[in-house]
DNA sequence: ACTAACATGTAACACGTTACATGATTGT
DNA sequence: ACAATCATGTAACGTGTTACATGTTAGT
């Protein structure tokens, strides 16, 4: 049940439109929670039937008509009180991890195949890193420090921390692959 | 599509029922996939109806009986195929993250609240940290190095490494709180 | 008039979660 | 006989993904 709370954040944040909010979750706040333009939809239609939001009046309904959101009192008290609510790390899922794996039971062939993968992410996280540092750069220069600030570069240094896992663990990874015997390759 | 190819996994290591695989995946493979037993007993049915596994032939099929399962070729065939198949990775979903942007939209009344999962979680990855760590010291001794041990040692690293960087940076996250004014808190 | 981009949606399906149901086996 | 545990499943629901549908606005 997080995908209602990060609307709300991103409406708290500033009031927007439906296709607002999916540019939004294409950039920021995708960074640690992406959401395609069919699951924000639906959300806000609920959000909206449930009182924690509601259509900006200006504007009339219709399809193709531009129709923005702002939060009701009600969501923000919702918001507070999820954020404060004491809550389980998720399940951990990685899909490279699991193919490792099985590229490990199969033996020779399947550990053939799997190396480009690793060279390619290992660009995309690279490329992932690089972009995060630019936003550091720009947006958080020293001084910039009220308490929402700390609060939003201590994300994005998370961000960061993870992507630099990611791209010194794939090349250890690759290391280790070139070291294998030939026909394991 | 990963979790069929988590079952196949499993089973190509070792011919397991479902209770069993339910217990593999609290343990070893549930470290970077995890799966419940519904998930699973769904999942072995339509791996059966495809052809990709069977039921091992000398116990009958009955409620509360045991019913182990092999994979078939035709499985070990998509296993590799799947293995060695291109895949982007995942989009990023981290709720811990989420919420501190809230906290920050929020403002004084939501930073309050979190702080106390924090300190929880970092003991929580502290505690999975040395689970780790243990299984390391046990099951990879210097000098254990065939192509097998190396792959699962190289997963086994990155959990570790993973769980190096929650601890450290829940821990750098918990000192910033410190510093917020206390209106903030 | 046509096309592209903008903007909002529907439908169907795959996957994950939670709660519950049922029979078999073992210990007391 | 009873309870606890083992073992396999069903049902309902929520969330995420993919494909498609429809109207609007701006440029040529």
């Amino acid at each position: 049940m997080s995908l209602p709370h990060a609307i709300l954040t991103a409406l708290l944040e500033k009031p927007s439109s439906g296709l607002e909010l999916t540019r939004r979750f294409d950039r920021s706040i995708g960074y640690f929670w992406s959401a395609t333009h069919q699951q924000i939809y639906r959300e806000l239609g609920k959000l909206e039937a449930e009182g924690h939001i509601r259509a900006l009046p200006s504007e009339q309904p219709a399809r193709g008509q531009k129709k923005s959101y702002e939060v009701l009192p009600a969501g923000r008290a919702e918001l507070a009180r999820w954020t404060a609510a004491s809550q389980d790390p998720k399940p951990y899922r990685e899909t490279l991890f699991l193919r490792l794996r099985a590229a490990a039971a199969i033996g020779t062939e399947g550990v053939a195949g799997i190396e480009t993968d690793l060279r390619r992410h290992l660009e995309l996280h690279r490329r992932q890193l690089s972009e995060y540092e630019e936003i550091e750069q720009r947006d958080f220069p020293p001084g910039k420090d009220s308490p929402q600030d700390r609060l939003q570069h201590l994300i994005l240094r998370a961000g960061i921390d993870l992507e630099t896992f990611w791209t010194r663990w794939l090349t250890h990874a690759l290391e280790e692959f070139a070291q294998l015997p030939d026909q394991s390759r």
